[in-house]
DNA sequence: TATAAAACCATAAAATACCATAAAAAGATT
DNA sequence: AATCTTTTTATGGTATTTTATGGTTTTATA
């Protein structure tokens, strides 16, 4: 599976249909499963989104923690619990449930933003806000990113 | 990959192409993305390019963080959203998007700059004025470069 | 049978592939 | 060392494809 890198904004029509972008869709054009998983954020106003292999991935790494990580099982609980198969239809769209949509404060209009191996899906206004707090954070903390 | 180093100064066409130099296009020529990965640079007026393997390396080391890293969470937020990777065409060009030229002020030319790992793309004027600068500063502080 | 969900069809705009050529660099030949 | 030849690189313009988005029809479901 290769990263989501990038922001598209994209609009919902009155069916709440909305195009997931061509490079997300290439991002797990690979997989068998022929869409994407969503679910609520935790910690945002925001949905996240990931590809099936992924959710995978999480599942197993969730088994070798072992059963008696009492915060770990919360998590994932919350999370299998939660999640929402959704496949593309024949050009590239999904249509986001209703509660997810609530949750991120979308009606029109959302941006999908990449996060390397996950994505995330905004309302375009909120997104930017916190887009802005994330680079004020940085400026004060200077953290070192060591990119070599 | 190989280095990124020397500069060369290109110019852009009407539709926003402008050629990747050739030893840039060489440094990436054994990746699987035929291409570069460029965003806004946190610092300067500048854009910043990686080779897309530099990009997954990054990703790996954020999963290794965990996700409630809320310092590494801005820094992934700011990075993967603002990531574009970009292919160059059957000639080596990109097109660079029009916001990246806009946060660095170049129009219709730009001068590719290699900095060993990584790149960066200025423009022209701004970058003379930056190393001219750059070299003020060395002059003053005499750093010393330990090699070993 | 009413209602929601899925499949199907159409299209403008944007992105990308294609073709052609000028300029520069590298290599070969006196 | 200077000239000629070949190859690579940079650049310009056009054609084709992809993508996002809207609407309609058909199928499943309560």
């Amino acid at each position: 599976m290769s990263l989501f890198l990038s922001s598209y904004e994209n609009r919902l029509d009155t069916k709440g249909r909305i195009s997931v972008p061509a490079s997300f869709r290439a991002s797990v054009s690979s997989e068998k499963f022929p869409g994407v998983v969503l679910y609520r954020s935790f910690t945002h106003n925001c949905i996240e989104g990931l590809s099936m292999s992924r959710m995978e991935q999480l599942a197993s790494a969730t088994d070798k923690m072992g059963v008696f990580d009492s915060e770990l099982d919360d998590l994932s609980a919350m999370l299998f619990a939660d999640a929402r198969p959704l496949a593309f239809d024949v050009t590239g769209r999904i249509v986001i449930p209703a509660d997810l949509l609530k949750h991120a404060g979308i009606t029109d209009k959302a941006i999908f933003v990449g996060r390397g191996n996950s994505f995330q899906i905004w309302n375009p206004e909120a997104f930017r806000a916190a887009q802005d707090k994330s680079l004020d954070n940085l400026r004060s903390s200077r953290p070192n990113l060591i990119l070599s």
